[in-house]
DNA sequence: TCTATTTTGGTACTAAAGTATGAATGCTAA
DNA sequence: TTAGCATTCATACTTTAGTACCAAAATAGA
């Protein structure tokens, strides 16, 4: 919680100097006009990924991430469809396919007939593999 | 998977650009000095930028998550085995209990009675839900 | 050494999961 | 309007998963 307050100062300090640095631009033309840029170029480098960091300012919070963006193209690309979608997210929470179809009001016969076609898609043959896969393609968190 | 290429590509052209620039430096003099900084210094700060995302683009794949540390304590807090343990890293790699079988050396009939146990001991029914609960409390990837 | 836990395995069931196939309905875009 | 998906549901069956109970080894600890 101290980073924030030191970079900031650190920030501030590099753009004083800066600004000096350009003040006293004409009293110090020894210095080769080379160095001079490559000066100017990793401050503005290393101000870069201060910004660019704090863009994302976004920590790996290891398991939680709320940060999920659904791959919609790949949904698209596999053919799956929105109740087929549906299932696979509810199947990912843990729930057996009875639960499933309680949830979503059909029958289990319903959800059997999603799940298998999604494995298909997939190209995997169990759910617990079919919650990985499609994990890892972003289509559920 | 074709974005790094891309910003790949962007990235060199803008230092062949950057070098060509330096090339031509003592021709185009006519430009006021502050101007000539104002661009390096916009340049860097885009390159800079860009560098901060990459370094931490790296990791947050979301499902990927390779800062994992196992919680032994929650381990021993719930009384789970090394081979219960191990059922549990298999199982969530979506293999099946016949898979999970072969890979230890064992029998169904093993596999199951360590599922049974660990079942019981995380308090779910299902391998889904162990699975999801075996990572919420950071006893698998 | 002796006990407690772990690991292993078996039998016997029950309950889910998954496959295959067919079919009716509803919505949508040519 | 019609062809084509998506959605729904059913039946019938096969395969896994999961539970319950028991029991023999292997192993670690006191």
């Amino acid at each position: 919680m101290k980073k924030p307050i030191f970079i900031y100062g650190l920030l501030l300090a590099g753009l004083v100097g800066a600004l000096k640095f350009l003040e006293y631009r004409f009293f110090i033309r020894d210095l080769s006009i080379e160095i001079y840029i490559g000066i100017i170029a990793a401050f503005f480098t290393v101000f870069g990924i201060w910004v660019g960091l704090k863009l994302i300012n976004k920590k790996p919070t290891s398991t939680s991430n709320e940060n999920f963006m659904l791959d919609e193209t790949m949904l698209k690309k596999l053919g799956i469809s929105k109740r087929e979608h549906d299932v696979l997210e509810l199947m990912a929470t843990g729930l057996s396919n009875q639960e499933i179809a309680d949830k979503l009001f059909v029958t289990v016969s319903t959800v059997k007939t999603h799940s298998s076609n999604l494995f298909l898609k997939l190209d995997v043959q169990r759910r617990t593999q079919a919650i990985k896969k499609a994990k890892e393609l972003q289509l559920i968190p």
